[in-house]
DNA sequence: GGTTTATGATGACGGCCATCATGTTTTATT
DNA sequence: AATAAAACATGATGGCCGTCATCATAAACC
């Protein structure tokens, strides 16, 4: 009720799409949020940039989101959902032993590339800072998280069926990748360090 | 060059006070940004709010220092500062064995003040996306508090003279306390979970 | 084929941010 | 006592942000 603008008069090149098409730009907003989220953290990017990622202009945002909040909350469903489908379909060789997911949960690749790497490790200290939905859809991933690996790694299920052993480990994971990127730019050799002694010390636990 | 302003024209009630005065507030403004920044994160405070938190207006700040990044490089060691020199001296009980220690970092009260804790826990994932002199601030940080544990507590010190066992306890404690605040406040039973695994699987690890 | 529907492009708004120019007042120096 | 230096308050500037009003267009439905 407070805009009397004479936008939108001369090029407004509307390009309404299929029904499908719309459901397909939907979902590149949110794997774009998604990446660029991880990457540079809910508050490091804008609406804008977002929707530019995804091929699409600011304006049409929200038609498909009521907030950035929310769709902070959906990207961070996603970055979750995919990191846990590829843990848990164990595609990869990391799926087999608990020492090849170690050894790929702390490498060089995951540490480079927070952009598509485990969301529990690229948002943890954003978390505390967002809107409760987002913090919603955190928790429960998290929750995900433990039960997965749990359940993959039989060495990681205690036998009270408490999951104390699981997030043991995903605590040390989460903390050790995340300082070994805090540490990259400016100490490679402690970053370095961080990353093998981790891996090392993990593998090393007694068995249960 | 390009504001030709008629600015400070009626009430400008300047204020200059004596030298240790000025000290005194560039310290205060050190001291705000510390504990703000553990608490919304580098990018979630303004510069006119640290300088209002620590009793002054916002223009005055650019005498103290050459930008806000600056003055985060320094709060980070401040930060860290801090931490480190509570648990060099021992003054609480926390600072005995490495039981005390684990009870007291994952505690209820540093989950929940993030504004006074440990900063390697608060900063850990905004660190990569600050500018280099913040993250040497950090790193550098984490070098002394891995000494600084290994030295404490002869536990955690490996018998070749290396880090390993201080940097899992150190990346388990730190992830596990930024797991716990993340999920606190929509899961608050899973939060207590994790602090609780941790406590108690660090306390269970075999001695070297 | 005509009507309805809704996508998304354009552009504007107010607010907040980091930074800096200016001016006043007081301390420190000579 | 006079002068230089410096601290800090006021306020401006340009830029970016989330959000929204408007509307051309083409798909969806009858």
């Amino acid at each position: 009720m407070r805009v009397r603008s004479t936008c939108g008069r001369e090029g407004a090149k509307a390009v309404k799409v299929t029904r499908e098409q719309a459901a397909a730009n939907r979902a590149a907003i949110v794997k774009a949020a998604a990446r660029l989220f991880r990457e540079r953290g809910f508050d490091g990017v804008g609406v804008a940039e977002i929707m530019k990622a995804a091929g699409l202009t600011h304006g049409g945002f929200y038609g498909h989101f009521a907030s950035k909040d929310a769709l902070a909350a959906e990207a961070c469903g996603k970055a979750f959902g995919d990191t846990i489908e590829r843990l848990e379909a164990g595609r990869d060789q990391a799926g087999r032993d608990l020492g090849r997911f170690v050894e790929t949960y702390l490498s060089d690749t995951h540490r480079s590339r927070r952009d598509i790497g485990c969301p529990i490790a690229a948002l943890a200290t954003d978390v505390p800072r967002q809107e409760p939905g987002v913090q919603t859809s955190y928790a429960e991933g998290v929750d995900r998280f433990i039960d997965t690996l749990a359940a993959r790694f039989p060495a990681l299920a205690g036998a009270g069926g408490d999951r104390n052993r699981a997030i043991l480990v995903m605590s040390a994971l989460v903390g050790g990748l995340a300082l070994a990127r805090a540490t990259e730019a400016s100490d490679r050799a402690l970053s370095d360090e961080i990353l093998a002694a981790v891996r090392d010390e993990i593998t090393k636990l007694p068995r249960t």
